[in-house]
DNA sequence: GCGTATCCCATTGACGCCCATATGGTCCCA
DNA sequence: TGGGACCATATGGGCGTCAATGGGATACGC
């Protein structure tokens, strides 16, 4: 299960290089800037919702002004971070053979599926349709940590998908 | 044949030259100057659609005035581009034996299949029974961005064709 | 001359930019 | 240790600008 898990991660783009390389500094730095735990938001009128203060900083140190937003391949949720993660995206689809037809779809996802949004001077970002329809958010957003890119729940399917987690680390953990 | 041909539309679409480096103003640049995320639009009473503003400006920054759009070769949608888009499947044309049936297909449908547009003044285009016929297309139009070119979908098809897509990179992720 | 496409202008509704307020937490000082 | 000032964050809302759309008027082709 737990190998499962890592190769979710890194379907949904959390990537393993993350750890790998740099300076002691570099690293150091990294391990500061990781986007971290959960914090649930309200929607106002306009639409609107305040990103968290820690993951805004995160932002702030990696210089990320544009958020390339996508919908997530397995979970009812928009997954986050900067240009970086979309070409972390391209380099994939250019690494394996361009001819596939893998390489197509993953294409549609990713430039179809995928969108750059910008915060408001307040930190805020609209939750436009692209994002409700997905995810079943309506008034509330719970932001969720994902080390280098952060994910858009609704509230009520994180805290499911969470305790199904859960559930499921607990029975690997008895039965091995 | 229709393999081959989906590695022209690839190799076109999402090409392996991504941009890997460069500064960062550069990277920049890059960044706002592909066609990236979807949106759709309504058809007026006399058969314009508007297309979105982000695709126009991304057009502007190329330079591209006159539009060259194909029916697709493994969708359902209209994909459309600047000139070298077609420049670029023409010279993969003269790579190949010139007289071989693959080349004379593909003529057939790069040449055959495709059109020249222009956008009026307020970047709008008119939604011809070239588009309608194949792609279903009645009322709504779903832009799509594909990095280098974006496409026209019939609204329905295109969220059946990506959900299919991620679909098959959940089934994909989960087997290997 | 009639249908069709292009040009021009008007409307409106959404989004970005700006400032104001509240609320909770922290730090300092008595 | 308790109270209060201070600060940062989250939230609310006004207003201007621009994009999307609608519709009239004119040019063009069959």
């Amino acid at each position: 299960m737990l190998i499962r898990l890592a190769k979710l991660c890194l379907i949904s783009g959390v990537s393993g290089v993350f750890w790998s390389s740099g300076s002691l500094r570099e690293r150091m730095f990294r391990v500061m800037s990781r986007f971290l735990s959960n914090a649930t938001n309200r929607i106002d009128a306009k639409g609107r919702v305040s990103v968290p203060s820690a993951f805004r900083s995160v932002l702030a140190q990696r210089n990320v002004q544009e958020l390339y937003c996508f919908q997530d391949f397995v979970f009812p949720a928009i997954s986050v971070g900067g240009p970086d993660l979309l070409e972390r995206f391209e380099r994939q689809i250019a690494a394996e053979d361009p001819f596939s037809p893998d390489a197509n779809e993953m294409s549609l996802l990713i430039h179809g599926g995928g969108v750059f949004m910008k915060l408001d001077a307040e930190g805020r970002l609209m939750v436009t349709d692209f994002i409700r329809g997905f995810t079943g958010i309506s008034d509330e957003v719970t932001f969720v940590g994902r080390a280098d890119h952060f994910q858009l729940w609704q509230p009520q399917a994180f805290v499911a998908a969470q305790a199904q987690a859960r559930g499921e680390r607990k029975l690997a953990g008895k039965r091995s």
